[in-house]
DNA sequence: GCCGCGTCTTGATATGGCTCAAATGGCCAT
DNA sequence: ATGGCCATTTGAGCCATATCAAGACGCGGC
């Protein structure tokens, strides 16, 4: 997919200076430029004047780092790791197009996590502070905000009831579903996908080992929920998915 | 502690019309108005114009109710919880004095989790909307508004990194010196605290059963590092603690 | 085409935390 | 003080997932 830019020297921070305009980004009803209207949308268009293209391993902000913008994914797919001073660490979330990256920036001025392209990806840069001045002169926009704000918050309490109370087969069936979910409010099937991470990434995320996440996966299968190739995966039993996650196992 | 108000019809909402201002709150330091200027605070007194009391094991907000308002905790402790259609609950947090409550209910203007006083309680009624436009009004108050926020995300990551990584042993031994560290800077020693929560609540809130709570703050006291007495705890080995908690365990 | 490496699968075994069960202790209402 | 109830502790056995290990697969580089 997304088979853009060649590999060039990495590392190396590219800016596209030329105008990218969230209102007529295919994303904008996904991403923050939800509800403004015509004339806001414009406004808005003299914030989000670039693109960083990051491509497939590199990261786009790490832990530590001083704390200036935030990321709308435009294309590709990212995650982010929090990482304990023991080395542990652990995938906190994964992004795809129209959502944002860094709010976790804002607490301290410096990011408190590390987001990496899992794909050749491209980012719009949103210069925090401007986003805080123009939100303070149009409520949709500061609305939006806050929703995007408090959204992360609630998704986050998803993934502590998942990681709190959850079995394996029920975790992995939760993270199947939400994927699809938001890949099919991207226009994508609803039932066919390919995995962006590793079964190291999706343990991380899941709180299970790769070799969990690895055998639950040939279980799916066996049990005709799922058909699994590799990175590709086909639902076959949307519902029986579905049932694992209500806990409608005994 | 907290002797107040006699146990009266509980369920019934209860307001107090009375001024109570932030500009004068021992809180303001911890809280919300956090970089306000003295003018500014005045400002903002006009805003939180009530409190509610919440009487143990009661609750403020519950997960589908409208959401209205955030809430301060003026004095007390509360838990939140989120709960899956299946009945599994867990809990996402304890708040004490000077922190958030309700911040989850922006997103979709209404609640997705509840929130229960494990003591008797007040809070500081701070009208949502209200709050909006007084932060395009005052950028510090966004500033800070967005940093309390910012800041719940990189707790809940915190919390995932505990959930999906740590062993009981650790699980415990973080929560014990987040409580403290949270008590100290209200004023309260750092080495001896009263739990306000059951070993079921610190289970669901640490992904362990009750009984594994219990057993290990009785490995905790028999390894010198706590004593034990109900809810009381003394903490005798901090440095024991923080190793813990660093995977020093090897 | 073949090699090498990273990813994934699968098996065997170990173990941390869960489950079930019973006893103890505190506290409130009488 | 007494009884009853809830929270807590503790024990014994079990199970889900981790750990360790070996092999298979797939992909990019030569």
């Amino acid at each position: 997919m997304t088979a853009m830019n060649t590999p060039v020297e990495s590392t190396k921070l590219r800016l596209e200076p030329f105008k990218v305009a969230c209102s007529s980004c295919n994303l904008r009803e996904l991403c923050l430029p939800v509800g403004l209207s015509r004339e806001n949308l414009d406004r808005l268009d003299t914030l989000v004047a670039t693109r960083r293209t990051v491509a497939r391993g590199e990261t786009l902000f790490r832990s530590g780092e001083d704390f200036q913008s935030l990321f709308a994914v435009r294309t590709g797919f990212f995650k982010t790791c929090v990482s304990s001073e023991d080395g542990r660490d652990q995938v906190t979330g994964f992004q795809m197009a129209g959502e944002l990256l860094g709010l976790d920036g804002i607490g301290t001025d410096s990011h408190t996590c590390e987001a990496v392209a899992l794909e050749d990806s491209q980012v719009c840069v949103i210069p925090y502070s401007q986003l805080e001045e123009l939100s303070r002169e149009f409520i949709e926009l500061q609305h939006q905000f806050h929703k995007i704000m408090s959204r992360e918050i609630v998704r986050d309490h998803g993934v502590m009831l998942l990681l709190g109370s959850m079995r394996a087969e029920e975790r992995l069936a939760a993270f199947l579903l939400n994927l699809t979910q938001r890949l099919q409010a991207r226009g994508f099937s609803a039932s066919s996908l390919i995995l962006r991470m590793t079964r190291e990434e999706i343990g991380s995320y899941l709180g299970l080992k790769l070799e969990t996440v690895s055998r639950t996966f040939s279980k799916f299968q066996d049990d005709g929920i799922l058909e699994v190739k590799q990175r590709q995966i086909r639902i076959l039993d949307q519902d029986k998915l579905q049932k694992l996650v209500n806990g409608t196992h005994c």
